[in-house]
DNA sequence: GTAGGGTTAG
């Protein structure tokens, strides 16, 4: 039989994913000798890919007693498309010292593509000073690869400089340039060039939307996205929703998402996996963790994306121990965890104290899984040991890791010093904090205290300084509570609002209880030089507060009161929120900017740790 | 026989 009927054969094994025809034939020709016409081989080589069957792509690759270019660039796109792409950057080099090779226009390409997809703009500067002063310095898809490489690594200006000697400019080249834009936020520039392309295809609005979304402005990917529904864009392709979910999660706005998620069964998309990934992350996001399970418990296919969300949200949201049984049943379903799993299991432990399981996790994600500690696990190691008094123990991490702690991270220790008593390693850690010029006002608090606290005047001094620098150029804090369809903003210290008055009364009646059974403002938390009066008085006008005031005048008694906050909440309004949740038996769900807190029958999910 | 754009978790 002619070699190029079986091109055909194997050439319909990739269309239908014929996985058993695929290997039969590949025995068939095993049997034939006809291995070694590289062109059927090559072939062979790419089904295996296209069936997603890399491992068997990879041993056909390497048993090949003759390789050329195709083969090469067909085995480096399979890693890529098996999300492998420092896999394809470690292949490369044999290229050259195996096979005497060096990359045509189409390896080029794919070593652009996985240096976008790991933004690693380093080697992606070296591929593209390779490239130009290849025989293919002038190609096309290599140059749309290229501006699409900088879109990713947060350098649209190389790729605008690449993008405009692109001779023939199709939807590729386009589209990764305003995504390129938009994703450093530069929107301008990205509505002036999406204003410019020729067809304004879906491709071009999810470039769009989605880069928004990805540089924090959600607020104008919604609307760009209406404008997309009104242009009668149809949406034969889900990945713009699952962009639109991500922006709902980003504005915590429960209602926005619901809806979201209406027009996403509404057009069938809730089967799709990354959609209900998107979904779950939203809900958990927007404080729902109901909602979040419910669409996690009824997805038919959950890969590791969809396990690691649900434990994230889980555990955020102080519900630890169902995020390490969550962590059991993805172990028993087969599917294998990832870095970021490891982040939200070691999170988890830390929000409970469960220094041995967490510590045991730790050495299985290195020692069973080969994952690399990134600076964030060791973060949620040491926050961990910290806070559970293992101080000496941290200090040992600390001075072993390849990272230097950041500031939260030093922040948390010192508090875990002041709190056991380590006076010694409170100084230790207070110099590498305020080496770090901080930027959290609460952190001069702390450094200051403990400063003084040890008679080392001179860096008191110094912190309450740097602290009043800060305070001029401090983002002012505000709220905003949301019930159905209506959102209201609250800053701190506001004394405008319609319904000032009533806010007052109903804070004032509330402090009268608080304080009957037992609270005390803490005013550590102010941080000028007022008088204890006037602290009191600040606190009392605490964004969140003024917030929390308006949900209970406003919203059906009974419901859920939802605030989310710029900032991250003070510990005197984090006691007055407990007490209130205890009062008025309402549940009061804030997310800050670091955590989620829910507040029910006097306690906080997140066990007074933020 | 091989390549380029839009997506989800921290």
């Amino acid at each position: 039989m002619p070699i190029f009927h079986y091109i055909h054969q194997l050439k319909n094994c990739a269309k239908h994913h014929s996985i058993a025809s695929t290997k039969q034939l590949h025995a068939h020709f095993n049997k034939l000798g006809l291995t070694q016409f590289i062109h059927l081989t090559n072939t062979l080589l790419n089904v295996y890919a296209k069936c997603n069957l890399l491992e068997d792509a990879l041993q056909l690759f390497d048993e090949m007693p003759q390789r050329d270019h195709v083969s090469w660039a067909t085995i480096l796109t399979a890693q890529n498309q098996a999300n492998l792409p420092n896999k394809t950057l470690s292949r490369f080099p044999s290229m050259f010292s195996l096979d005497r090779l060096l990359p045509d226009d189409f390896v080029f390409a794919s070593l652009v593509k996985a240096c976008g997809s790991l933004g690693a703009i380093k080697q992606g500067m070296q591929v593209h000073g390779n490239f130009l002063v290849s025989p293919f310095f002038d190609d096309d898809v290599v140059k749309s690869s290229l501006v699409d490489m900088y879109a990713k690594c947060g350098l649209p200006d190389n790729g605008r400089l690449v993008f405009d000697s692109i001779k023939s400019r199709n939807m590729a080249s386009w589209t990764a340039m305003i995504y390129g834009y938009a994703r450093k936020g530069r929107k301008e520039e990205a509505l002036e060039l999406f204003s410019m392309v020729p067809v304004k295809d879906l491709f071009a609005w999810t470039a769009l939307i989605s880069g928004l979304v990805q540089s924090g402005n959600a607020v104008d990917a919604f609307g760009l996205f209406v404008e997309m529904r009104r242009r009668g864009i149809s949406i034969i392709d889900p990945l713009v929703l699952s962009s639109i979910v991500g922006a709902s999660a980003n504005l915590a706005m429960l209602e926005l998402g619901k809806q979201v998620h209406g027009l996403v069964i509404r057009l069938g998309y809730e089967s799709c996996v990354f959609i209900s990934n998107a979904l779950v992350d939203m809900y958990a996001k927007c404080s729902d963790i109901l909602a979040a399970k419910d669409v996690f418990s009824r997805m038919s296919r959950r890969d590791v994306v969809s396990w690691t969300s649900m434990i994230i949200g889980a555990a955020q949201h102080g519900q630890a121990e169902e995020a390490l049984s969550l962590y059991d049943k993805m172990v028993l379903n087969g599917v294998k965890p990832n870095e970021v799993t490891f982040v939200g299991l070691i999170y988890a432990c830390s929000h409970v104290g469960l220094v041995n399981r967490g510590r045991e996790l730790f050495k299985s994600m290195v020692e069973d899984h080969g994952i690399h500690p990134s600076l964030q696990h060791y973060t949620c190691l040491l926050d961990l040991l910290g806070r559970s008094g293992y101080l000496e123990e941290a200090e040992t991490i600390i001075n072993s890791m390849p990272f230097k702690p950041d500031e939260p991270t030093w922040a948390a220790l010192l508090s875990a010093c002041k709190q056991y008593g380590n006076g010694k390693m409170a100084i230790r850690f207070a110099d590498h904090l305020l080496s770090l010029k901080p930027e959290e006002p609460s952190t001069y608090i702390l450094l200051s205290n403990v400063y003084s606290s040890s008679g080392v005047w001179e860096h008191a001094s110094k912190a309450r300084h740097l602290l009043e620098a800060l305070e001029v150029r401090k983002e002012p804090g505000y709220s905003y509570v949301y019930f159905g369809k209506e959102s209201q903003t609250f800053y701190a210290g506001e004394s405008s609002h319609p319904m000032k008055e009533e806010i007052f009364s109903l804070l004032n009646e509330l402090g009268v209880e608080m304080k009957r059974r037992g609270y005390v403002p803490d005013t550590s938390w102010i941080l000028h030089n007022t008088e204890h009066q006037e602290k009191e008085r600040q606190l009392f006008w605490h964004s969140e507060r003024l917030a929390v005031a308006y949900g209970l005048l406003k919203s059906v008694p009974g419901t859920i009161i939802r605030i989310v906050k710029n900032l991250r909440v003070c510990g005197d309004c984090h006691t007055v929120l407990k007490l209130i949740s205890d009062i008025v038996k309402r549940e009061i769900v804030v997310r800050d900017a670091k955590r989620y807190h829910h507040f029910k029958d006097g306690k906080c999910s997140c066990n007074d740790f933020w």
